[in-house]
DNA sequence: GTCTATACGCGGATAGAC
DNA sequence: GTCTATCCGCGTATAGAC
């Protein structure tokens, strides 16, 4: 909400590079040395701006995932059917995982890494909205379901499917056309819409 | 196939340890001395065993991820309908991810790290042959889908749950029965079979 | 706000005794 | 096969000049 896109500052540069750098080899394997080198300044120059390396860790994660997740689709709020609700906000999710691979690896970083305070960071403000409106609209398609669960499967699909791309390219039947992330989300969509469908009959509905 | 299985050597002790420690903290963040420590030894005495770290982790990798996922659940292969079949596999995946931590968080941090090599090497000895077997699910289950995408549906889903379990457990609607293996198994199941029954007549099929 | 210079422990790795 | 001792560059971090 404050004034800060003048210009680019020193920070935002580090911050911006430390996205890449951390996205693509993890904390301890980004010496501040690689972060210096990269910003274009002196190590020493980096603590004038933030504290340890810790904090610059931390800093870097409230910088990555500040607003994009919380930019839901607005076909999200709209009058439109349900299919087409869900249909657009997986397409969204989607393109968003493909598109930026930095926020993408970020993300299965800190759930693989993260300890309690980062992932409930991470939680707060990458997943809240979406997962919620995940929700709703599963409580929509399949009434009698597992909500909560039933929305963790649509997250890990997507989470999953990108996550799983280095291998899936290996493996037999792969066409270029896999990557496209529109043909993957009207798939996704598709598979999940139609198996819920019989979920409301399910013997464990409803917990 | 070898007899090693006679005593615990030294070379074993170290493998059981770096799985660990790879799986929790990542190539850069385990030191030859966090190793040395673990399986009580000095550093000096790994490089007896081992040339350096990259070979030990290598040679972590293909101790950790030698026979697991070969050792696929008989149903897969008996003369049960394919429902049971597939839902077996299912139960089996989900069984193994959410028991052995260690085997999946190794397999999450070569898909996120691992050079063209290490993939190469963890799609061959883990993912090749239960890929494979999926696929013949899926052409059966849905013979005019895309029986790849649809596999990469199965795992992604799968792995993707088991990925955000530290980032599900804090949302709402979670219970504990969300980590019971055996449960998510059968809605995952449910879920892909009822969707794939309508994929035969999808748009974008058998390409 | 960035530099040079530097502290100092930890990193991977080796030599050679036992 | 494991040890002690050691090398040396790289790691984070600080002091103090400009």
């Amino acid at each position: 909400m404050s004034v800060e896109s003048a210009q680019s500052s020193t920070r935002d540069t580090i911050l911006r590079e430390t996205a890449t750098l951390f996205a693509m080899d993890g904390y301890a394997g980004v010496s501040m040395r690689d972060i210096a080198n990269a910003a274009g300044i002196t190590p020493a120059a980096l603590y004038h701006h933030f504290r340890d390396k810790s904090e610059l860790y931390r800093a870097t994660m409230a910088h990555a995932f500040g607003s994009k997740m919380s930019d839901l689709p607005t076909v999200l709020f709209g009058e439109a059917p349900i299919e087409e609700r869900f249909t657009g906000f997986i397409s969204w999710f989607c393109n968003l995982m493909s598109t930026d691979v930095i926020y993408a690896r970020l993300m299965q970083r800190e759930m693989l890494d993260g300890d309690d305070e980062r992932v409930h960071f991470l939680t707060e403000n990458v997943f809240r909205e979406p997962f919620k409106q995940t929700m709703v609209m599963m409580e929509e398609i399949a009434p009698n379901g597992d909500a909560h669960q039933l929305s963790v499967f649509v997250f890990g699909l997507i989470f999953g499917y990108y996550a799983f791309t280095p291998t899936r390219r290996l493996q037999p039947g792969y066409k270029l056309e896999h990557d496209d992330p529109e043909r993957a989300a009207r798939n996704i969509a598709h598979l999940v819409l139609n198996g819920l469908k019989s979920f409301s009959a399910v013997e464990n509905a409803a917990q």
